[in-house]
DNA sequence: ATGGGTGCAAAGGATTTGCAACATT
DNA sequence: AATGTTGCAAATCCTTTGCACCCAT
C-alpha cells in the first residue's frame, strides 16, 4: 500500500501528515513522471476537492526542504518534482519539455561533504537535448 | 582584449554581432560571476542607454540555443547564464543565492551522445547548500 | 484555547509577446 | 527595399504572501 509509504516518508523525514500532505505524498509515489505543482493539483483536485494549489505550493516545497522529494530545476520555465529521492539523472527535452529518468548513467558523488567550504547537501546531474520522441517526429517531417 | 574574443564567440557559434550583442557577450566574458538578466542590465545600460532589459532577455536566451553561453537553472527564482561553455560544476548556496564555480569537481560525461534513443547536447551538473560566508555567519550568531 | 495547516484573493516578479521604430546590407 | 534587431508597453504565467478560517491536540 503507498499510503503507508507516504506515511512513513513524511514521518521519517520530519514532516507531519495531514490529510493534503499525504495525498500529495502518495501522488509522488504513484506516479514518478516529474509532475509540476499543476500536475499534482489537477491529479488531485477530483479527489479532495478543497485542495488549493497553494497548499500545493507550500506542500512540495516544505517535502524538498525536509528530503521528503526532490525539487528539480532542469526546466526554465516552471519547477517539477521527484518523489525518489535517491540520486539518478534527469534528461530535459528542449522540444517537448518532457523530463525523463537516465538510470543507465551513473550519478555523481562529491568527492566530500565540505567543498572548498561549502558544505553540501544535494547533488543533481541534468542532461538536456531532444528526446526520442520529438527526434522521430522531426525525422518524420523530413519526407 | 575581450572585444575581440566576444566578436569571436558570437560569428564562431553562428551568432550576427550587434553592439548589443557583442557588449552582453563582452560582459559575460568579463564578469565570471553567473550573472542574472538583471546583472547584465544594470552592468551595461550605462554604457548602453538605450539597451533594454527585453534585449537582454532575448539575447541571452540568444547565446544559449547558439551554446555561446552555458543558461543555469539552478535557482528555482531565476536563471542566470555563463559565458564559460566547458563542463564545470556549479554550487548554489541556498541561503544567499549565490552560484559558485567549482572547478576542482570533475564535470560529469555522458557515455555517448545517444542514451536510450535520446540526443544529448548538453550536461549540467549541480550541488546545493550553504556556502562557506554563510556558515560562517550562522556560526557567529550562536555565540 | 492554542498552534499548526489550509485556501482564497491579491500581490509580486520573472519572462515573453506584439508591434512599431530603427539599423544594416 | 528587405531583412534582421531593438525596445517600449502590455500581457502572461508561475509563485509567494497576507490573512481569515478551520482542524486537531
Amino acid at each position: 500500500m503507498k499510503e503507508q509509504e507516504a506515511y512513513k516518508k513524511l514521518v521519517d523525514n520530519g514532516v507531519r501528515p495531514s490529510v493534503q500532505r499525504l495525498a500529495i505524498m502518495e501522488y509522488l509515489l504513484t506516479h514518478f513522471t516529474h509532475p509540476t505543482v499543476e500536475d499534482v493539483y489537477q491529479g488531485l483536485c477530483n479527489k479532495i476537492p478543497t485542495l488549493s494549489r497553494t497548499t500545493v505550493y507550500n506542500t512540495l516545497r516544505l517535502f524538498s526542504e525536509h528530503q521528503a522529494a526532490q525539487m528539480i530545476t532542469i526546466d526554465d520555465h516552471r519547477v517539477c518534482y521527484d518523489g525518489n529521492t535517491s540520486p539518478h539523472v534527469h534528461f530535459f527535452c528542449k522540444q517537448c519539455g518532457k523530463v525523463i529518468d537516465l538510470f543507465g548513467e551513473k550519478a555523481p558523488m562529491p568527492n566530500s561533504r565540505l567543498i572548498d567550504g561549502n558544505f553540501v547537501d544535494e547533488v543533481q546531474l541534468y542532461y538536456k537535448g531532444i528526446c526520442s520522441d520529438c527526434k522521430k517526429k522531426s525525422d518524420k517531417q523530413k519526407h
